[in-house]
Formats: C-alpha cells, sequence, structure tokens
DNA sequence: TAGCTTCCCTATCAAATGATAGGGAGCAAA
DNA sequence: TTTGCTCCCTATCATTTGATAGGGAAGCTA
C-alpha cells in the first residue's frame, strides 16, 4: 500500500477506537490490527501515539475552532447563527472518515502530556459560551449557565457521532439540520 | 478506617475515575491513591477491577431500570412520563457521590468480559426508547429516529454529570428540572 | 546490475499494570 | 496473655504496553 494511504487509514482506525475506547485505553497494539499492519509499523508513520491523536485532533478541531470564531462575531439572531454552525459540525461529522469531534475530549486530554491540545479546546468552547451567552442574553435562550449549554451542545454532538456508527446514514444533511433542530428547539424559550 | 467505610470510599473515587478516563484506562494504582491506600489493599475489598465497575454498575442501573420501566407502562402523556423520570435520574444523579449513571458507557462496556453488564443496559435503552416512540406515536414529540433520541437523552445526562464536577451546585432540585425541561423542549413539537 | 529509499516485518526492551504472597499492627474475645 | 481476625502494608510476579533495533523485499534511478 502507499504510503500515504496506511497513513490515513491508521488516522480513521485510530479515531474509530479512540472515540469508543478513549484515548489512553486504546493500544497501539489495537490500532495496527484494524490497519491490518504490525504494531511497530505504526511508528514508521507517527513518532508516537500522542501524535497520531494530536493529528486527529487537529482535523477535527482547526476548522471548526474558526467557525464558531465567526458564528460569535456575525451580525444576526444567535439562534439563527448557533443553529447554522450547528448544522455545518453535524454534516462534516457524518461526513468525515475522521472524526473524533475534537469536542469528543474523553479521556485524552485530560493527560498533561496532551495539557496542549486541551488549552486549544478551551479556546473552542469559550467561543461557544459566549455564543450562548448572546442569546441568552438577547433572550432567544432560555436562562441556562452558558458552561452547562455548552457540555449539553458538545454531548448532543457525542450522540450523533455514536448514532453515525450503529446506524447507516442515507441523509447526512437532513441529519445535520434535524439534530440542529434539536438543540435549537432545547435553548429556544417557547 | 473502617471496612465499610473503605470499601465505599473506593466506590466513589473509582466511580469519578471511571466516568473521567474511562474504565480500561483508569488503573488500580490511580483508584488506590485517590482512596489514600495502597494498590494492593485495593484487593482485600474487591476481588479484582471488573467487581468495582460492576457494583457500581449495578448501583447506578438497577433502580434506573425500574423507574423507566415503570414510566413506559403508566398511562398519560408519553412527555410527562419522560420529565418525571428525567427529573428523578437527574437529581438522584447530583446527590449520588457514586455515580457513573450508568448510561455513561464510555468503554467499559465494550470489553467482552463485562458483556453481562452490556445486556442489561440495552434492556434500559429499550425502555427509554419505547417511552420516545410512544410520545412519537401519540403526536407529542418530533419524529425521531427513537434510538438517536435515546442516544441524545443520555448524552444529556452525561452533560449534566460533567457540569456537576467542574461547578458547585447549590440546588439539585432546580438542576434537575431544568434539566429535563431542556430536554422535553428538544422533543416537543413546537 | 548496483545503490538507495520506502515500507513493512520479527525480535526485543523497559515501564506500567492487574493481581498474589506473606507479614505486621491493632483489637476483641477467651 | 493468648488466640484469632481485620485491614493495611511491602515485595513481587506475569502480562501488557509504547517504543526501538535491525533486517528484508519491492521499487526507483543511474
Amino acid at each position: 500500500m502507499e504510503a500515504a494511504d496506511t497513513r490515513q487509514e491508521i488516522l480513521i482506525q485510530a479515531s474509530r477506537l479512540f472515540k469508543r475506547l478513549g484515548y489512553r485505553a486504546t493500544t497501539t497494539r489495537e490500532i495496527a490490527k484494524a490497519v491490518n499492519i504490525k504494531q511497530p509499523s505504526l511508528f514508521h508513520h507517527f513518532p508516537n501515539k500522542k501524535a497520531i491523536v494530536e493529528e486527529i485532533f487537529s482535523l477535527s478541531l482547526n476548522e471548526a475552532a474558526v467557525r464558531i470564531e465567526n458564528a460569535c462575531r456575525t451580525a444576526g439572531p444567535a439562534s439563527e447563527r448557533l443553529h447554522q454552525y450547528l448544522v455545518w459540525d453535524l454534516s462534516t461529522l457524518h461526513r468525515m472518515p475522521i472524526a473524533m469531534s475534537a469536542i469528543y475530549t474523553g479521556d485524552a486530554l485530560k493527560s498533561p502530556e496532551l495539557a496542549e491540545l486541551a488549552e486549544k479546546l478551551k479556546t473552542f468552547y469559550r467561543s461557544l459560551e459566549d455564543l450562548i451567552s448572546q442569546g441568552i442574553r438577547s433572550g432567544e435562550f432560555v436562562d441556562i449557565d452558558p458552561s452547562l449549554g455548552r457540555l449539553m451542545v458538545a454531548s448532543i454532538t457525542i450522540a450523533h457521532l455514536e448514532y453515525a456508527e450503529e446506524a447507516t446514514i442515507e441523509d447526512p444533511d437532513r441529519l445535520a439540520r434535524e439534530g440542529a433542530d434539536f438543540v435549537l428547539r432545547a435553548f429556544r424559550k417557547t
């Protein structure tokens, strides 16, 4: 196999395993087995296990971080901006073969060696909380602790990730829209 | 310390670690350190690591399973029954020192040695999905795949668990009610 | 062909992990 | 005091884990 293909396959399989089992609990042997290579061959493509999770994380988070920041700064009702962001996030999620969703912290970010990634994620979280706060201040959203709101948004994203794993999805865009609608109904005052 | 106290403390600390790191990734040494005993002393109270997670799981799940089954069989609007169940679940969660929420499967249930627990959880899930289906059929809820609905309910519960860990909660009952309201708004047709 | 690089392999290591063996301090009953 | 039990300890073990060393086959360039 081409090196680039193997590398990609490692990212795909590792992201699935990290998602299911968590970073610490996923062994390099399990990743290798899923990729159909032997364990030491992993280290031809990545210097260590940490580098794998870091790359997955960047792939998942970088664009999301830009988008949520834009959503914070754009004009218009917060509810619409949050909805738009969620539609993008969920539909991307359902399409990408590599997706830890970044938001899905699992255990990975609690280990000190990944503190740098954790910091990146916190910035993302702050933007998301900011957007929720905007909606609360404008009276669009129910009065909820923004950090709880952020956690619920993230957890619903995770629910979609898990759903994608066990169900076959015909229309990712429709599912993404429905997921965003679901979240927004929860946030909006009735 | 009394044996019973130590045992209880092991369950409390282990449940917190399992929640944060996952079952596989949590080491017996970490549990012991949190309890302030040495690692081999754990095995005076529990035959092995699996026995710890099993007991936490039973404590978390047994009553919840009974309650959700009752909620399925009771008369009245599904939305009210789901709401009632969630208020109980969340307020229990915020009070219990030992709580993996059971729903929070993490990785634990994916390892074959815990297949029995996984089966128990599946029964619980079926009841929850059943209740959601009732709400959809009666026209109270939006038309959503019940298994996705179940995942979202579970994930919001997890969000509350995480929230409870980082924020100080003054009024667990109010928080539980607000959490249940949040979920129900998402499910109900507008 | 010869030489070099790429990509995977087998063999192996040091550290970490779940679990066991066996001892000792405290305490209650006799 | 003696006996026995409880609860924790230190020391240790076999296995698993992330990572390294070094070789071999395939393919490209000259």
